[in-house]
DNA sequence: CGGACTCGGTACGTTACCGCACAAAGACGC
DNA sequence: GCGTCTTTGTGCGGTAACGTACCGAGTCCG
């Protein structure tokens, strides 16, 4: 495979694109549904949050390119955002979901100013955003927000890491499951709007082969999948189905985030 | 394949273990052959030199195994680390390597105390050692040193990410390539003390696939192979047969870490 | 120098996933 | 309500990597 290898790449399907909402209703929305805001110390808290504005993401945006000096940060609080590779035939492969328990944008205060990742909203929803250089003099503040996006980092790391190692010895069933359950985890309900090819792209594998995957979890009734839809019915099996990827990093983000509890 | 996947564990080879030299004369050993510490402001340098320790690294040594506490951080100068994770299964990819630009420890001062995977010697050698608290302390200088860790630290996080990708999307003889042209950028040799075995370990894939790569790279000229020491005669075309994610993970650690030039 | 062990090479059937091609079903716009 | 486009389902041949087994060559050690 590998150089022969097409496109795959992360194409914005325009019919979800339109049938997603915008999100619900904006008025409900509060930085404190963001974990990593809402664990901020109330005077660091109240410095960040006259700046914080309230942004839709919709399906398909594309927060930062790779090599694109960083102007924002992003919080997460009703959608998810994929961090992509994508390489130079086209291929791409996700390292990273990012949902309310997250911050996009690390290489900021990581010294880098950008990445060479591509950053991708994978359910549409609402973000706050922060100019760059207010979150950077946050950080260097030196105080507990810096530290605690700093263990936000280290937990992202694990999930990178346990992407790394799930690509090479699981299959595609499992890392289906995997990546089901940790896209769950991030929203408030049980429905995700997905097409089964958007997936594809995430993990980095055929269309046809999520099509039966997906296949074989809707006939044992863990999900239902109705274009574009996917329902997850019985969560612990699913649990049980995915590889231990799953729990690994759920539980370092337990550990390195305590404050998560749901 | 997956959860029927046997062992693949990182044994140790007894008899690469006593083949290696304990490594060269430690007296010409300096911290400055650490590229991170010779990068230090000498304010910040002085501070922490006393408390260097040089320690010999052996082949298949741990250095520290998933959860466990760390107590010290390791700068490697001569050898080669490399960060493994393990499954429950016993199957392992190696997720980064370590060498004479780095070092080992970062969950420390990101504030996880320790990290789910494992470090191992890949490639015997000396590496200077500092006490867990010293550079916790330094840290909390909020200083250059600081600023440059994280930075490091970026520069991890994308070998990692690569290695996600490159697991995803190519094969076996273009990962070779890249694991040893990494490798080589390590060593100031051409020459690496390595059982296919091993290398089939850290890429998490057959050592019967490695015997096959290995070949057809011996076969074009490019490497001389024997019982354990692998030669790189043609290091452009090593680049030319390895994947992207060669070029792209030194092309981010010299744009984060530019003093590493060679 | 000879036995034990390690390491590298080779072979063979199996499997998971790929690329391609095409058909059916659902959603949307007019 | 009809045509169009998107999404999902299915089938088929090809292939890279897997698991297993075995053997020869190199190395070490007594």
């Amino acid at each position: 495979m590998a150089a022969k290898t097409p496109p795959r790449i992360a194409k914005i399907p325009p019919s979800l694109k339109k049938a997603t909402p915008t999100a619900p209703a904006p008025a409900r929305h509060s930085p404190h549904q963001n974990h990593l805001l809402d664990a901020l110390p109330s005077c660091d808290y109240e410095r960040l949050a006259p700046h914080l504005e309230l942004i839709p993401m919709k399906l398909g945006d594309v927060l930062y390119e790779p090599g694109a000096r960083l102007r924002y940060v992003y919080f997460p609080t009703t959608s998810i955002v994929s961090l992509l590779y994508v390489m130079e035939n086209g291929a791409s492969a996700e390292i990273a979901i990012v949902g309310n328990e997250g911050i996009l944008g690390i290489s900021l205060f990581m010294g880098g100013d950008s990445t060479p990742s591509r950053a991708v909203v994978q359910s549409a929803g609402y973000a706050f955003r922060l100019n760059a250089e207010l979150l950077k003099t946050e950080f260097a503040r030196f105080g507990p927000t810096m530290f605690l996006l700093l263990r936000y980092t280290q937990a992202l790391i694990t999930q990178m890491s346990q992407t790394a190692v799930c690509n090479r010895h699981h299959s595609v069933d499992q890392q289906l499951c995997r990546w089901l359950l940790l896209s769950l985890d991030r929203l408030s309900s049980s429905e995700l709007s997905m097409t089964q090819d958007l997936i594809a792209n995430m993990l980095g594998v055929r269309r046809e082969g999520v099509t039966e995957a997906a296949g074989k979890l809707q006939d044992a009734g863990l999900i239902r999948y109705r274009r574009g839809k996917i329902t997850v019915l019985d969560r612990p099996a699913m649990e049980a189905r995915s590889c231990e990827c799953y729990q690994v990093v759920k539980t370092e983000f337990d550990r390195l985030l305590p404050y998560v509890g749901p």
